[in-house]
DNA sequence: ATGAAAGCGCTAACAG
DNA sequence: CTGTTAGCGCTTTCAT
């Protein structure tokens, strides 16, 4: 229990560094000591303390993720879990861990906890997650010259790098799907205006209607959290409106499902009386009654490459900026009034 | 741009110790040095490396999660993500972070990978998740005298503390449920016999069938992993048999699903044709069709109670055993034949 | 109240 | 191929 370096050095009658180049599978070391090392090393059941050898080597093997507040808020949206998942088979892969960044109690703002994950030295890189428009944190970034990269889009021109959908045109699809089936009062349920991924979600509608030549009607733009209560309320008031819109585009599932069930309650049928498009298709939107057309964003491949190329700039020193558009793609089921086979999928 | 306590130090005109001093906001420093080494501090945008601190203190200031193999299935299951968002309600609150332990891309085993967070010391203490039926994690954790909680219960005797469900009682409640809805003919969807959770659950379902005086049929009982696609493929086999189940008790809500749409394929409708009940009461469980009577483990206060026992063994040292039972609540909905109201409930 | 010095456990020249 | 030496950046006695 707790045996170092120098207790395995003198174990196998060899010196430190011996034992440091056998632990790093130095080539230049005889197939005899290194055996003899090995032995004492099993025989003390060492483990190099991963602390020190950090200390020197200023790498960690770590990349952190940092989440912005309200936490416990982020972690109800399946969002995390996706982009969690397609970053970890990335991590797993190359042998990194993954910090969360929690720690809050003491009141810190997120642009403290992004200081301090990146002065205590203990990631090599970080992954940020949900830009805000005119974010502070991307700045600091720059300013630390931390590998990183933004799962989202930078609202001002940045060096840092980044992976985002092309949400504009996912919008602009999602309703342009709505206009196709006819419905000309399309309300729009957006998440906080201060997040970038709102703000496209929102012009990409804009420029739907724009296109068709549609009236745009600024009571049919409702915003909300990210959170089921949300999509609910705000239903609740565009359904209240004299001249309710006739479909809805959600820029997320969970504020679709709070739409259908204020539709629900009101004695709307989906998708008869209303139609309704979300976003994200999270696995629930397949169970949903009835299962609802969302726009895939494949988050998990979000969080895939942005670790990609995180690992890519720490173990490459590849600091060149690079930006990815990953495809989306809208899965029609029944909530958008589209004639489709009742299909059964899997998750 | 990565200064460190003696660039501070000497543009205070103090020593390192001084500094090191009015970080850690020790008491006898006079005020006056105090704000002079606070400039500088702030002038020269100083944070503390954290890995020099860990390896002189000996503490990290974060634990540790093992997620069990494979990786990213393990994040395909809502329970997942509901036990870090217990966990971490209480890590920001006490100024603690969360190590996920993923590097396995070198064929590690969960052993090793435990072994290496343990000795690497990067880590106060360690959650551990999903406890396997005669788990070597368990003795290792022992062996080390390492701060652990382990969340589900252990098979065998052991001294470290553990948070878990009455998963016996509560699967009996659920059979019991059934029974009293006149089912005589109970299936039961298992997840994997070496999940000590699967092995309670299925023990309260024999439990609630004996008491009754019902016969047991092992046909009834088909295991598989917790996916949906288990539960699809494990409902065919119950619904192919001569004598087909009533009802079902599902020991994950994933499996519930997967069995809710093998169900709906064969024509059956529920709960008319089919009683089931899930367990878990996930989000996904309300807005299902028809919404899903699901046995809720809450599994947040999981974590929660899991990260609060371990502070309180890394804080206060305090390393007696405790055991922590949390309470489960049938909720019941519509996939079971009770007649409940349709009620709209919120996430 | 403050400084000097030793050392946490490891790695990396530099010698040999 | 292996040992010696000098740190990595911080905390912590022990002095003063």
């Amino acid at each position: 229990m707790g045996f170092n370096i120098k207790d395995v050095a003198s174990l196998a009658g060899v010196s430190p560094s011996t034992v440091s180049r056998v632990v790093a599978n130095h080539p230049r070391i005889s197939e005899e000591t290194r055996e003899r090392v090995r032995a004492a090393m099993k025989e003390l059941d060492y483990h190099p303390n991963a602390i020190a050898r950090s200390l020197v080597k200023k790498t960690s093997e770590t990349i952190g993720l940092l989440i912005p507040n309200p936490i416990d808020q982020f972690f109800l949206n399946p969002f995390f879990t996706e982009c969690l998942r397609g970053i970890t088979s990335v991590t797993e892969q190359e042998g990194y861990d993954v910090l969360l960044s929690t720690s809050n109690g003491t009141g810190f703002t997120d642009e403290m906890r992004l200081q301090h994950m990146i002065g205590s030295k203990r990631v090599d890189g970080i992954i940020l997650l949900n830009s805000k428009m005119h974010d502070p944190l991307i700045s600091i970034l720059e300013e630390n010259h931390v590998p990183c990269v933004l799962i989202g889009r930078p609202s001002t021109t940045t060096s840092i790098s980044w992976v985002n959908n092309d949400n504009v045109k996912a919008a602009y699809d999602a309703t342009k799907h709505l206009i196709e089936h006819g419905h000309t009062r399309i309300g729009f349920l957006s998440g906080s205006q201060e997040l970038v991924v709102s703000v496209d979600r929102l012009s990409g509608y804009h420029a739907a209607l724009r296109d068709r030549n549609l009236p745009f009607d600024p009571n049919l733009i409702v915003t909300a959290e990210f959170l089921e209560q949300g999509g609910y309320s705000g239903m609740m008031r565009l359904l209240a409106l004299p001249d309710r819109p006739t479909a809805i585009v959600a820029s997320d599932d969970v504020l679709a499902f709070g739409a259908m069930r204020a539709a629900g309650e009101l004695g709307y049928h989906i998708p008869d009386d209303l139609a309704i498009i979300g976003f994200n298709d999270m696995h629930l939107a397949k169970m949903a009654n009835p299962p609802m057309t969302s726009m895939n964003v494949h988050i998990d491949e979000l969080g895939k490459v942005a670790a990609e190329m995180l690992l890519d700039q720490i173990t490459k020193a590849n600091r060149g900026k690079r930006t990815v558009i990953i495809q989306h793609n809208l899965v029609i089921r029944r909530s958008c009034g589209s004639q489709v086979q009742p299909t059964y999928e899997a998750f």
